[in-house]
RNA sequence: CGGGGCGUGGCGCAGACCGGUAGCGCGCAGCGUUUGGGACGCUGAAGUCGGAGGUUCAAGUCCUCUCGCCCCGACCA
């Protein structure tokens, strides 16, 4: 606990992982590329379920669990979707002390088992649309693994769903991502850029996809959520057909949709600083802290009774914790619990109890700016004002950061040089050629082409080509 | 898989070049004093030096092999 933490300048990636293992969010498991959620992280993770959990059934989804192991022949039945798996699949050989006679693949996504399934539930128009998410674990066996952000075994959600048209199928794929594209905005307090994926980025065994891309605080892009749609792509490799109501035989129309716990990874570098986290109030597991203080056994029972109140007011509408712990100074639960994100701490010592009041210390204004005190008696209002306040400053913050960030090139040098320094807008020709030649000349790839065009868009900035959407050019995690 | 770094009390490290009975800081336990921005004193517990083999009177240290982890690149949510 309570070590010094790498600053952000210095090395951003040491800063990451450091931010990660003293906030207890998780730890290296002796598995490589294995972590452990520890208790804290995984509040947080709960929170975030929840709040898309909530999205997804208001949406009409149901939840479903479907097995960890697949059969590897599933994996072979679509073309795209093999080529693009198999290099991190896991695969179990041996059972029960004997070499199985088809060895099993641990799932690294599950579009396989659950379209398997589904030719098993589908026969008529009136059994769609299916609209199933499920909760799970998958693993992909990736060369470098980053705490939270790729790690070999992670927790998401995916959603995949079954339709009658092509149109239906699409409105879901883009319903979706709208869905995530709100909760990062609303609950993450992370502004994001959502359109297509190139036809090099999109995912495998898809016909489109689609993402949502979010600026980190050293400027590079990570994908938060993804959404595909496949058109009758699965359906035709599973076998899932329907009669419709013209008494026709026909393919279902399919998407899958999903976020991780990298999501976990985008609060710690959206909005993290050189103290440590910070956790935007809607997801923080814990809301406000309070800090008592005290000198003498008196004020001690004076100062706890009085911070005993001010908890159980508010825990009616907050999520709040008293550190009434003897062992350690104010001095250093002030910093631990920086370190960890609490959003507003409230501190109550004798001369707050003579004035009636307390002080609450906002943990995205560092210092005494960020102090102000408050009468006892104003108490709940201006916790959940403030509350409500850092959410939104947070969310303004990440977005101005990213606009500072953000350049638009006109030539090919021009980007070179954006891409340095962030998100780079410019116009593409649509060409994979021209794709690989940024990637290759500058690490940076398209992220997403955004819903969001200009009214005009130039000559492609690679080759000069006219082009007729701009795209988003970006190094990415 | 290529490049780099590292395995020594719980954590971070020193000791290795030059072999001679394992040390420092933090943390931990007990007691006392402290507590409005990371308190202090005293006492104490805790280490198969990643593993195997070898050289030697003697190996944390030298040699060989091996395992693992972290960071950087190609792959990726």
């Amino acid at each position: 606990m309570a070590e010094k933490i790498t600053p952000r300048s210095e090395d951003y990636s040491r800063w990451y992982t450091d931010v990660i293992l003293q906030a207890e969010l998780a730890d290296y498991a002796p598995v490589k590329g294995c972590m452990v959620i520890r208790p804290y992280g995984y509040a947080l993770w709960e929170n975030i379920q929840q709040a898309l959990d909530r999205r997804f059934k208001a949406t009409g989804h149901v939840n479903a669990y479907f097995p960890l192991l697949i059969p590897e022949s599933y994996l072979r039945k679509e073309a795209e979707h093999v080529e693009g798996f198999s290099p991190e699949l896991a695969v179990v050989t041996h059972g029960g002390g004997k070499e199985l006679e088809e060895p099993l693949v641990v799932r690294p996504t599950s579009e396989t088992i659950i379209n398997a399934m589904y030719a098993k539930w589908v026969r008529s128009w009136r059994d769609l649309p299916i609209l199933i998410n499920q909760w799970a674990n998958v693993v992909r066996w990736e060369m470098r693994t980053r705490l939270f952000l790729r790690t070999t075994e992670f927790l998401w959600q995916e959603g995949h769903t079954a339709h009658a048209t092509a149109e239906e199928a699409m409105e879901e794929t883009l319903r979706m991502l709208n869905v995530y594209k709100e909760f990062a905005e609303t609950e993450m307090a992370m502004p994001v850029i959502a359109g297509q994926k190139s036809m090099t980025e999109k995912f495998a065994g898809a016909l489109a996809s689609y993402s949502i891309e979010a600026m980190m605080g050293d400027k590079r892009a990570l994908q938060a959520g993804t959404s595909h749609y496949f058109g009758q792509q699965f359906a035709k490799a599973f076998g899932i057909q329907f009669l419709n109501k013209n008494n026709e035989l026909e393919y279902v129309y399919q998407t899958s949709w999903g976020v991780s716990t990298r999501l976990i990874g985008a609060l710690v570098m959206v909005h993290g600083d050189d103290q440590g986290l910070i956790l935007p109030p809607r997801l923080a597991p814990i809301q406000v802290v309070i800090v008592p203080i005290w000198r003498d056994e008196e004020q001690k029972r004076l100062v706890l009774e009085a911070a005993g109140q001010v908890q159980a007011r508010l825990s009616a509408t907050t999520r709040v914790r008293l550190d009434d712990r003897d062992e350690y100074s104010p001095g250093w639960k002030f910093n631990d619990w920086e370190m960890k994100g609490v959003p507003l701490r409230i501190e109550i010592g004798p001369k707050d109890i003579e004035n009636a009041q307390v002080v609450l210390a906002r943990r995205d204004i560092p210092g005494r700016e960020g102090k102000t005190t408050c009468p006892m008696d104003a108490l709940e209002s201006r916790v959940a004002e403030l509350l409500t306040t850092i959410q939104s400053d947070l969310y303004a913050r990440a977005l101005r950061f990213r606009e500072e960030n953000t350049f638009y090139p006109r030539n090919y040098a021009e980007l070179a040089e954006a891409v340095e320094n962030g998100f780079a807008f410019a116009a593409w020709c649509g060409s994979a050629e021209c794709e690989a030649k940024v990637k290759e000349d500058t690490k940076a790839t398209t992220r997403c082409i955004p819903f969001e065009q200009p009214a005009e868009v130039g000559p492609c900035v690679v080759c000069g080509q006219p082009a007729e959407k701009q795209v988003l050019f970006a190094r990415a995690y």
